[in-house]
RNA sequence: CGAGUCGGCUGGGCGGCCGCGUCGGCGCCUUCGGGUGUCGCCGAGGAACGUCCGGACUCCGCAGAGCAGGGUGGUUGCUAACGGCAACCCGGGGCGACCCGCGGGACAGUGCCACAGAAAGCAGACCGCCGGUGCCACGUGUGCCGGUAAGGGUGAAACGGUGAGGUAAGAGCUCACCAGCAUCCCGGGCGACCGGGGUGGCUCGGUAAACCCCACCCGGAGCAAGGCCAAGCAAGACCGCCGGCCACGCGGCCGGCGGUCGGCGCAGGCGUUUGAGGGCUGCUCGCCCGAGCCUGCGGGUGGGCCGCUAGAGCCUGUCGGCAACGGCAGGCCGAGAGGGAUGGCCGCCACCGAGGCGCAAGCCGAGGAACAGGAUCCGGCGUACAGGCCGGCUCGUCCG
RNA sequence: GCGCCGCUAGCUCAACUGGCAGAGCAGCGGACUCUUAAUCCGCGGGUUGUAGGUUCAAGUCCUACGCGGCGCA
């Protein structure tokens, strides 16, 4: 599990995330990271967007708490002025805790590699 | 043993490692708001669900009268209350245990009853039947007057049913039995109602989950209720349109225009015994309050604390009651977050189990394990649900 | 938290106060044409979201449930 100051809880900071961020989705999830933080930061922070459509409260309380678990493991890796926002696809409702895993290091990876190189 | 019916309980257990939330203790830091480390207690359900009812609580309103509106509908009880529950009554279903029923009123009134049929509610008569009588092309003809409603036919439903007497033909016209209505009396029951007897006229359709009538109940809003504190007049939040740039996978950024909200400010207008405006949360009468109200322009905040969980509470025993439920005694404290805490990995036991091994008792065993997550709190109802356990009763068969 | 609407043919919608469920497009067949389109003729297609009830009779009235959507604070 992630510690409250890991959390992304306000809709303001959602919103810089996914605005200000790159976006790569692979397989059950959407990964959005921005690295622009400003420098009061001290740690990397991590939010979840699950939908509706994914499943009714029990299904959606399950897949957020598994990806909050996934995450918790890869966010020391992530800069300390970094916001992540996961997002879950329908399919993640009937995923495990690995699919979920393998997906989000895939869709990591993806999004820090540079897409044109300076 | 088989089939059935009713009711109750349960909703995996133990442990290891890594984690999460509230609260409390201690340490450290602090801008005194808090942050952080560590330890400890506690940490989702029988439906937490749907939001169909009822209450608690809070604010607003609360001379009065009338009208409107909504709800309920056998009786008696239970309850804080209910559209809930219990017992009983009536009607229907079942051999039975038992189940189902929005179960007041159709002589207060209005409406409707398609098609068919002569006629659909208040009487009437299409084909008929019978009596009298007229005409002629005298026949199985036709017309008129009258009496009938047994028979035919239509329909979901046709003005009591069956039998006998009676008659020109018939008819509750008369009689017997039955059904039903009205009314009276007796007995039982708190009551719905039940049982019995007498009298009357012979007899009156359905629909109120159509309007309606009757009886009873209902003020409005909802914890984003509401209260306290802080900041604050600044360039805000949201929506729409247009243009440019970036991406080219829905999109993002910048600029402009327009709109809505906005507890404050400014300006103008109308008012202050000649009464603006407002209240009696729908309307009218009537009554009351009353010094502010309306419009335009500019345009802020959206933080914290309380409410917040000890309650119509739960467990055990006992007493009253057929029961729902209630009284008394003892014991217990069981989430209180504020975008939302219960998760991940693994082991063992218990449950189900495709299949395999074995002559058999049995053994091994992949895999599976439902419905579903608190958001102010309770009482119900409704709905979803893998399985497991217990008990009452009924019917059938066999044995004693 | 409060309260409102819809569900009918493959699609978009009708059916007035209960009385034989219909229209347009689409589909299929035929005609016209050298062929296609257009046009004309014909045809099929429905547990009226589900279950139960009231009624002689239900798409319509009542109750419960399911699905989809909307509004206010």
């Amino acid at each position: 599990m992630l510690a409250a100051a890991q959390r992304l809880r306000r809709s303001t900071d959602f919103a810089a995330a996914i605005r200000g961020g790159r976006r790569v989705g692979r397989g059950t999830v959407v990964v959005h990271l921005f690295v622009h933080e400003p420098a009061q930061a001290t740690t990397a922070r991590a939010g979840f967007v699950v939908s509706k459509a994914v499943g009714n409260a029990v299904t959606r309380n399950r897949v957020r708490r598994r990806l909050r678990e996934v995450t918790r493991d890869r966010l020391a890796g992530l800069p300390a002025e970094a916001m992540l926002v996961v997002r879950a696809l329908p399919q993640a409702a009937s995923a495990t805790y690995d699919q979920l895993g393998a997906d989000l290091d895939a869709a990591l990876t993806a999004v820090r590699r540079p897409r044109r190189p300076r």
